[in-house]
DNA sequence: AGCGGAACCTGTCGGC
DNA sequence: TGCCGACAGGTTCCGC
């Protein structure tokens, strides 16, 4: 599920329900999220806390309490949050329920258990989240700041997209659909992008972001989930898990090749 | 610097 | 039908 854009799109509905209430009570069905920390202690600096807001960082989500505490949550693979009326019976995937004095409930739910839920009194607290990057959506990430930085690496550009050290928030789906949109080759060592192309990849960055956040982000599950549906984004993905299909630009079959242990997806014949 | 491999977990899907 | 391996949107750590 959640690249930034999913990230974003979970946030804003977040952010529309959440401030101004406060947590009664907390319960942990099972604690991998929790990194170790004691389930009493996790309870304990959260009880009482009301959210002030919640915001993205790249993949992370940022619950801001209203004095001045962080709850830092990551998704992973399958993490979800979902806001629900009060429940009897956890589902089998639910990890954590948040109660919440409104009445509603907060729920984290992650079949995998890879996600993770951090409490710190500062940000500067959250080791994993001071080592992220530019915000590609941010004033900063500019056509010349993705010039500046391709010519200091020798990665292949799917994996320096993927760099969360570099930039924020891209993951595998987003990475093979930038690089389509601009016409570049995933194999291609960052440095060896240069003249136009730096620009191409910039703006192929966020408007390929910029659409997907419109969209209300795009997942695998969710896609399938509309095959006999019109409208919506069942046609966003343009190469991700399409081996064998025709490139939407050139008709040449999109190949499927493999990454640092991870699919790529991409047409060898229009991204060079 | 960069890469391959493994680890953290569970669910699903394709092939035989 | 049933079992088994491969694979899945992420990150980190370790060794070369």
């Amino acid at each position: 599920m959640p690249e930034l854009p999913e990230v974003e799109t979970i946030v804003s509905e977040l952010n529309a329900a959440l401030p101004g209430s406060a947590i009664t009570g907390t319960r942990v069905f099972r604690d991998n999220a929790l990194g170790g920390v004691p389930v009493a202690d996790f309870q304990e600096a959260l009880a009482g806390r009301v959210f002030e807001r919640v915001r993205r960082r790249g993949k992370f989500l940022v619950f801001d309490f209203r004095d001045g505490g962080h709850m830092i949550g990551h998704l992973r693979m399958t993490g979800k949050f979902i806001l629900s009326p009060p429940l009897t019976q956890p589902h089998a995937h639910h990890r954590v329920w948040f109660h919440l004095d409104n009445g509603r409930l907060l729920i984290f739910q992650d079949a995998r258990c890879f996600g993770t839920l951090a409490i710190v009194e500062r940000l500067a607290d959250h080791a994993p989240l001071q080592r992220l990057g530019m915000e590609p959506l941010s004033s900063g990430f500019t056509a010349k700041w993705v010039a500046a930085a391709l010519r200091q690496s020798k990665t292949p550009l799917k994996i320096w997209l993927m760099d969360q050290s570099r930039i924020a928030g891209l993951g595998n789906i987003y990475a093979s659909e930038i690089l389509f949109r601009a016409s570049l080759s995933p194999m291609r060592p960052a440095h060896t992008v240069t003249g136009g192309e730096p620009a191409r990849l910039h703006r192929a960055t966020r408007r390929t972001l910029r659409e997907a956040i419109h969209h209300n982000g795009t997942t695998i599950s969710d896609f399938r989930r509309v095959d006999d549906k019109t409208g919506g984004f069942q046609d966003f993905l343009r190469v991700y898990g399409k081996q064998g299909q025709p490139c939407p630009r050139c008709r040449a079959p999109i190949v499927k090749a493999r990454q640092q242990q991870r699919s790529t997806f991409f047409c060898p014949s229009c991204q060079r």
